[in-house]
DNA sequence: ACCGGGATGTTCT
DNA sequence: GAACATCCCGGTG
């Protein structure tokens, strides 16, 4: 098994759309906590109306027009904090949403955060409940995620995104969530995804697209 | 399993 | 004052 390796910058440089699948089943670390990305979204700057940054930078989302790299955060509803990786190319506001996370490690304190969450599959599904197991909050807005020993990284360890995604629509949107907007990228079939839409949980097989 | 609604507070119009 | 990249609980079938 190879050591595991912190994302480089030129890694987030470039448009979120070609990030977001490449993001899956690499593993978030926060301290002891370590989970296997599932489930993202992609958030792309002034052609997005369901982006934060597609009015512009204001003092919340500044952190999207900086350096590729950085974990953008916000807080979510009164009462969720969610987590972002910024992207680029450039300093174009992109960014890609981290939406649910397989855990690894640090399970006693994901627990303990997660106190509500029965079940472990719950821990980090969903991004409010990703940012809690994590304990993200205000101050993790602007973390350089490329800092091998950084508060919050993000690295490979050998395995291979998903060579077929599931693609769908982004969640809980009111602008942005047309059939142009392909924008959610998950592992087909795992269970740490949260379930859209109607029918089954576990489609699986041979080939795997666009909804589960 | 599916749906409806309340919690909770920051951000922007 | 409305909207919001959400979550959880309780009702119903």
């Amino acid at each position: 098994m190879p050591a595991a390796t912190v994302l480089p910058r030129s890694f987030y440089d470039r448009d979120a759309l070609a990030v977001a699948p490449e993001l899956l089943n690499k593993v978030l670390v926060a301290g002891e906590v370590r989970a296997r990305l599932v489930e993202v979204e992609a958030y792309r700057g002034a052609d997005d109306p369901g982006a934060h940054s597609f009015r512009g930078r204001t003092p919340r989302n500044a952190t999207m027009f900086g350096a590729p790299g950085s974990l953008y955060v916000y807080f979510s509803y009164g009462m969720h904090w969610c987590a972002n990786a910024v992207c680029g190319p450039g300093d174009t506001p992109h960014a890609v949403l981290l939406r649910a996370a397989i855990p690894l490690a640090g399970l006693d304190v994901m627990r303990e955060r997660r106190a509500k969450a029965r079940r472990e599959v719950d821990y980090a599904r969903g991004p409010g409940s990703l940012g809690q197991a994590f304990g993200f909050d205000r101050s993790f807005d602007g973390v350089d995620l490329t800092r091998p020993r950084g508060r919050v990284r993000i690295v490979d360890d050998g395995t291979p995104p998903p060579a077929r995604p599931g693609v769908s629509t982004r969640v809980g949107l009111a602008a942005g969530k047309g059939d142009a907007f392909l924008y959610r990228f998950f592992v087909a079939g795992d269970p740490h995804v949260r379930r859209s839409g109607s029918g089954g949980a576990d489609r699986r097989g041979g080939g795997a697209r666009s909804d589960q």
